[in-house]
DNA sequence: TCTGGGGTCCTAGGACCC
DNA sequence: TCTGGGGTCCTAGGACCC
């Protein structure tokens, strides 16, 4: 039998910021989205005051409205990428194979290792130790069993983290499924549980025992494999290398409203950057690009306007001018006048590996050449010192549309002027 | 005044082919 | 009165995840 442990950090980016910040432990702490819009992760504490996942921080402030205090933090991406490397990294040790599931979680395949319950709980000390980040272990024969363990080890509040699903017998472990509703199982979303409910199946044990061609022909295979995994039958395999994206997105809200199309160019033109960055990084090209412009679907008092394009392009390309010629081209059949945007993206699809296209019969190769030469020695520059050290000029210099980060940490692990100072 | 961003997979239906 | 059968590819939309 297979035994796969689900690892995943408590609370993530707010623990990041504790990390760095001891004075916040034990204080009810939210970390924001981008515009310190929604929240994204809460303490325990924050938890505990009813703070949900996703809800707007103005109204969270309104309806606390300082009584209780909060703290409340910018995102910090380039702070959470790092601490999430170095916990990846440390896991990796423990197991042969892992699969990083997200910025804050793995799965690791601990089938055939002597002892697995021991392991997980040396992972539960070993990673505060190491990285400053609490973190809960669960253990199944599936993904879905493991995740479901985890799940049940982050609820139990008196448990020592760890949730072994895996060595449980079959009547225990029904006995524990008969308690979890159907829509706290991974990939049971809201839609499905009320459609699963409203059918009688209300609990992770009726799912796990329900009709499989029922499952198929009323919802669907994907289903039916969820219902496989809680019954033990893995059905997902443990990804250990990740493979290419096949879309790359940037989008922003934009922490002003935006009227002219020069100023939406300038976003557009930024987010192509950075996406085209990202398709360097994973060496592929784009065949299409679209781009979407909205205003702010929240103001009911205000003319609404909401559209997006798909443009081809005659060749593959990872050039960023070569795609944000092509996502202006959009922009300007999109725009339209008279409107307050609240927001932008762009994604380049249909990504193929560089170096294996169609080649244009009208194209200058020699063009294209000192095309990737350029991009890069414009990546290498803007690893070294930073992004945004050199950008397309249509990308602007102010940026006033930019988002809101009015509470952010400083980037305590990546950068010289910023290192936290510890003093003993 | 204030409401995130980035992904994946599956399915149904239409276009098209022989 | 009666109007084939089987297949592929593409896309939009819906559902899910973190």
């Amino acid at each position: 039998m297979a035994i796969l442990a689900l690892v995943d950090c408590n609370s993530f980016y707010a623990s990041c910021e504790q990390v760095f910040r001891p004075d916040l432990l034990g204080r009810a702490v939210v970390v924001l989205s981008n515009n310190d819009g929604c929240v994204v992760a809460r303490s325990r504490e924050a938890k505990a005051l009813g703070i949900a996942m996703g809800e707007p921080w103005f109204q969270v402030r309104l309806r606390l409205d300082g009584a209780r205090p909060v703290s409340a933090l910018s995102s910090n991406y380039a702070l959470y990428a790092d601490m999430s490397n170095r916990v990846m990294r440390l896991l990796a040790r423990f197991a042969p194979r892992q699969e990083v599931y997200s910025i804050d979680e793995c799965f690791l395949d601990l089938t055939g290792l002597a002892d697995p319950s021991a392991i997980a709980h040396g992972i539960r000390a070993t990673v505060p130790r190491w990285t400053g980040l609490p973190v809960c272990v669960g253990l199944g024969p599936t993904k879905t069993l493991a995740k479901l363990a985890n799940r049940l080890a982050k609820q139990d509040a008196d448990g020592d983290g760890v949730c072994d699903l895996a060595t449980l017998s079959e009547v225990d472990l029904d006995r524990r499924l008969a308690e979890i509703p159907v829509g706290d199982i991974w990939g049971v979303g809201p839609r499905i549980a009320a459609r699963l409910t409203a059918l009688g199946v209300t609990t992770a044990l009726a799912l796990k025992q329900a009709d499989s061609a029922w499952l198929r022909t009323h919802f669907s295979v994907v289903l039916a494999r969820t219902a496989l995994e809680l019954r033990g039958v893995p059905c997902l395999d443990v990804e250990d290398v990740t493979p290419d994206k096949q879309q790359i997105q940037c989008s922003r809200s934009f922490g002003m409203p935006v009227t002219t199309f020069e100023t939406l160019g300038e976003a557009v033109t930024t987010y192509v950057a950075r996406a085209a960055e990202k398709l360097r990084a994973q060496q592929s090209e784009a065949g299409m690009v679209s781009v979407m412009i909205r205003t702010n679907l929240f103001r009911s008092d205000e003319p609404q306007y909401s559209n997006s394009l798909v443009l081809p392009l005659r060749e593959p390309a990872a050039d960023t001018r070569r795609l944000a010629r092509t996502a202006r081209h959009g922009l300007r059949r999109l725009y339209r006048p008279g409107f307050r945007y609240a927001k932008a993206g762009v994604a380049l699809l249909a990504l193929s590996p560089a170096g294996e296209r169609q080649g244009d019969l009208f194209g200058d190769p020699g063009r294209r050449d000192r095309g990737e030469r350029l991009m890069a020695v414009m990546d290498r520059i803007n690893r070294s010192y930073g992004r945004g050290t050199l950008v397309l000029g249509g990308a602007g210099l102010n940026k006033p549309w930019a988002m809101r980060q009015s509470i952010r940490s400083p980037h305590y692990t990546t950068r010289w002027d910023e290192l936290a100072v510890v003093r003993c």
